[in-house]
DNA sequence: AATTATTATTTGATATATCAAATAAATGCT
DNA sequence: AGCATTTATTTGATATATCAAATAATAATT
C-alpha cells in the first residue's frame, strides 16, 4: 500500500535503479575490458568464457547468459570472423551447433579473466556478504514476479 | 575476501542476476504495454512520460533516462515520425530542442499510466518496505562503485 | 570583434535486442 | 515409410547502445 511512497514516479521506479546500476557496470568492464583486449565487447567476453566453461549448444549457452537466439546467431558470428571462436555441427543432432574456441581465443581468455575479477571486485568494493545475500534474494523475488506464464 | 564464496564465475556474479531482472521486467513491461497500446516500445513509454512531467531539453530528458544521446536523437525521431511529439528550437538557446507532447501523445500517456503502475505492482509484489530500501541502498553502492572518474 | 573553446544535438558505423518467419534436422504418430 | 510436430538455428526488419566525428550555436578569451 505504501509500499510504494518512495517509488512512485517512473523515474524512481525499480527498473528505473536496476538499470542505471546495470549500465553503470557495464560501462566500467566495457573500458577496462578494453583496456587489455581491444575490440572485444563485454557481451562477447561473457559468451567466450562461459563457452569455455559449459560444453553446451549454442542456445544453451544462450539461456545461460540470457541471450534471444537470434542475437547470439550474430555474436557468434562476429566471434568467428575475429577467429575466437570454431563452429562445428553435433555429431549425433545436426541441428545443433558446436562452439569451439581456438587458439587466438584461448589466448584471449587468458587476457581477460584477471580483468573481470577487477572488475567485480570494483563493483562490489565494500559490500558484505550479508548485503550480496539480500540482493541477491530480492533480485530473485522481482525476477519471479515478472516472470510471464508461457501457456 | 571470502565475499565471492558464491559469486565466482562469471555466471553468477551480480550483473549476472541484476541483468536477468532487467530483462524479465522489461518483457513484462513490453508485454504489457503492448496491449494498451501497440506499436510503442518500453523505451519510448518511458521517455514519453518524462517528457510530459519534466520541461526539459533533449539531452536533460536523456540523463534522466540514462539514455546516450546518440539513442535519445533517434529514439525522439521515431516518436516523432509516429506524431507522439514535436519538436521545436529553444528560443533563448538554439542549440537546445524542445519536445512537446502532441494530442495523440498525451492520448497515449492516458492509456499507458494504469498499465506502467500495473507493471510496477506486479514485479514488486510481496516485497516489503524494508526490502525496497536495502535494495535501492544496495545498488547505489554498486553504481558508486562502478563510477569511472571523468577527467 | 575575431578567434577559440564549450555545449547540444546529429550522423555514421557497428553491436546487440526482439519479434516473426524461414530452414533444416529430429521425433512422434499413424 | 510418410506426414505432422517439435527443436535448433538463421534471417529479416526494426529499435536501441555506444563511440567517434561532424554541426551549429553559445560562451570565453584575447
Amino acid at each position: 500500500m505504501s509500499n510504494n511512497m518512495k517509488f512512485n514516479t517512473p523515474t524512481t521506479t525499480v527498473l528505473y535503479s536496476i538499470e542505471e546500476t546495470v549500465k553503470a557496470y557495464r560501462k566500467l568492464c566495457q573500458q577496462n575490458i578494453s583496456k587489455v583486449v581491444p575490440n572485444i565487447t563485454v557481451d562477447q567476453a561473457l559468451i567466450l568464457i562461459v563457452i569455455d566453461r559449459n560444453n553446451m549448444s549454442q542456445s544453451e549457452i544462450a539461456d545461460l547468459v540470457f541471450k534471444d537466439y537470434a542475437s547470439m546467431t550474430r555474436i557468434v558470428k562476429l566471434m568467428i570472423d575475429k577467429n575466437y571462436l570454431s563452429k562445428a555441427l553435433d555429431d549425433h543432432d545436426k541441428r545443433k551447433t558446436k562452439l569451439k574456441i581456438t587458439e587466438l581465443g584461448k589466448a584471449i581468455i587468458e587476457k581477460l579473466n584477471p580483468m573481470i575479477e577487477l572488475n567485480r571486485e570494483t563493483a562490489l568494493n565494500a559490500l558484505t556478504d550479508k548485503e550480496l545475500e539480500q540482493l541477491h534474494k530480492i533480485l530473485s523475488k522481482i525476477t519471479q514476479n515478472c516472470q510471464i506464464p508461457k501457456k
